[in-house]
DNA sequence: ATTTAAAAGAAAATTTTTTTCCTTTAACAA
DNA sequence: TTGTTAAAGGAAAAAAATTTTCTTTTAAAT
């Protein structure tokens, strides 16, 4: 596994073991959502609490290190924060991939037609 | 007010008031939430029940008429289904705004790229 | 008018998320 | 190393969001 004290370090967290194991399944599983990320960190932590997971998931996302993908009709998934992508639902299985997007691009010429200056 | 009696028996849906003043205000506002969606309604129904609300999204959604618009950190806010648009979200204001896309443009290029049908 | 299945409303139950409070621990300094 | 401290963990409770149940009402079709 990799180490992620750095990462944390960056974004003023404290290096834990269920931080870093937190972010170990969520760079693994590409996406998960609270009830499997909490399955999986009970195999390696017995007594984690799922508020310990939710308190983690906030503060990441708070600091922008995650972000929450939101899809119709099912629990939101996390994934680490990155550029240039956007995602593709399976209606049939369920499952979310990234696909490669543009964002500058797209921001860009969005931003003209609308008048908004478009950050995401 | 139009009248959504013919609306909702193309959805097979019994034409209540409680319904059609739902689509009424959905219509006016373009998007709203559960919360201010009650509120509203509650002033032409003082009786009316959040778990009425509730039940008749859903229905609306499951059936196609209403979409659900889930944004990061918010509630879902609910719209009369409708094509070729995306939305902008305001971080400021929490402003929900359509913008004019060509779905069925960007959908078959990903589709090309991806080797998905992208139906939405 | 009568019948009936769908929908409303109230309350309770369930599910999801956050908070509280106390204990443990990572981070840092001496 | 060891000591100190603020941050984080865990357990439980609380709060918030959503769904279900059950009884009454009503739209829609006879």
């Amino acid at each position: 596994m990799k180490d992620y004290r750095e990462v944390l370090k960056n974004y003023n967290l404290k290096a834990t073991p269920q931080r870093m194991y937190m972010i170990d399944e969520i760079e693994k599983s590409g996406h998960i959502d609270i009830d499997n990320l909490y399955e999986s960190l009970k195999n390696i932590f017995p007594y984690i609490s799922l508020a310990t997971v939710y308190k983690n998931i906030n503060s990441m996302i708070e600091n922008g290190f995650l972000t929450e993908v939101k899809i119709p009709k099912h629990k939101a998934r996390y994934e680490v924060t990155k550029d240039n992508h956007a995602h593709l639902f399976c209606t049939k299985c369920g499952e979310l991939k990234d696909i490669k997007v543009d964002d500058a691009w797209i921001a860009n010429n969005t931003s003209k037609e609308s008048g908004y200056k478009i950050t995401n």
